[in-house]
DNA sequence: ATTAGGTTCCGGAGATTTCCTCGTACTTCG
DNA sequence: CGAAGTACGAGGAAATCTCCGGAACCTAAT
């Protein structure tokens, strides 16, 4: 099985390879440090399999997965990630890519995502196999053309994540917004089960990522 | 040479092991996906030179290496970044590192690196080593604003900014660090008022701005 | 050597916030 | 209509924070 690995750290594509050859009949027959040029590998080498990831300059892992699908179907792409995040699965998924690993249990997982993919199989990590299992469950009780809308925040929601963030507590946000503090612990608690996250610190960080705030 | 390898992806750590291996008389000893099993493992094992990532989950290198040059002096540092920061790099060298490269140059650099700070020489990429040139010569006239403004915090404190930051109760914090939750909640109290903050969103903030932790 | 200051550590009591589960009801939109 | 978004609320348990205190330890200066 022929191979194309994509990260703009050389030392990473270099753990990369040697995890993968390590195993029995797989070969890195190319190896790129941008979305671009792996576009260009892909097409000229037809790799069976594309481990690529995310954030990259010049051309991102994601508009590179799309790109390569288009121009080669065939080949199975393995998005590899540093962060969790809910909002890139969706993306991903459209893309064309058939798993979503993070790099720090890539040693673990990697093996297995290749496996996955080369048989057209789709490979998560825990957190995103769960939230796509449950994206599943609610589109068998209730077909939706969008399964994972209902985990995007709501315009209000992002509101109060922004005040939230900005450091009010639940009583002070209902304050601002002359809602109850019942309402706005409401909102809260939403908010956390949506983003999957369990502290005003994951808040933050999700709201400096996402833009709401800065840092 | 013995050499310990700190990182919190294992592909990375794999990478770069096998970079340094590549070497004659070169020999990774150990392993850390963190800082605080970094400083562990340096002081049991005494290890010649550490390659560390800066950005890692409940201790980061930035602390690591101070530790780390308190315990075994003798132990010289190389720091991985995946992004080039100006401000870093006094404090980079203030915690005792000698070294400091960019992971997309690593394969190029570390072997340089390693090499340089093995005979107590320094070693920066490009970038950084005029950012250096300058930077010393501005020292002498101009303090950063931030020294006068708010008071400095103490390691430990910088220490427990970092847990919070990823989203730990004191009460974590203080299981984590091994001390009483009062204590942890202490030192909380005096990091807020040092900073002259009032919430955790305060102190995430914070700890993004001065790269403490990623967003 | 003693003092002074900083750091790290620990505790109690009370206030506050969060968490959890359970509701109701109006509006919008496909 | 049905589904989803939005807004509102009770009430109690649990976790957490705030503010008060003290003590051991180290270093540096007097």
């Amino acid at each position: 099985m022929r191979i194309l690995v994509v990260d703009d750290h050389d030392v990473v594509r270099r753990g990369l390879k040697s995890v993968l050859e390590a195993h029995q009949g797989w070969q890195v027959c190319a190896e790129a440090a941008n979305g671009r040029t792996a576009v260009t590998q892909a097409e000229a080498l037809k790799p069976d399999v594309v481990v690529m990831d995310i954030s990259m300059p010049d051309m991102n892992g994601l508009e590179a997965a799309r790109q390569i699908k288009k121009i080669c179907p065939k080949a199975e792409i393995v998005i590899l990630s540093v962060h969790f995040s809910d909002q890139l699965v969706r993306d991903i998924v459209d893309a064309g890519a058939k798993s979503y690993i993070l790099k720090s249990d890539a040693e673990r997982d990697l093996v297995i995502a290749v496996e996955a993919v080369a048989n057209h199989r789709s490979y998560f990590t825990t957190q995103v196999s769960e939230m796509v299992m449950d994206g599943f469950r609610r589109r068998d009780t209730a077909p939706s053309p969008q399964t994972l809308k209902r985990e995007r925040l709501t315009s209000r929601e992002r509101e109060i994540v922004q005040l939230l963030a900005e450091g009010r507590s639940s009583k002070q946000v209902a304050t601002t917004l002359g809602i109850s503090t019942k309402t706005a612990e409401t909102h809260r608690a939403n908010i956390m089960r949506k983003l999957e996250i369990h502290s005003v610190s994951d808040l933050v960080r999700y709201a400096v990522r996402n833009q709401i705030i800065e840092a």
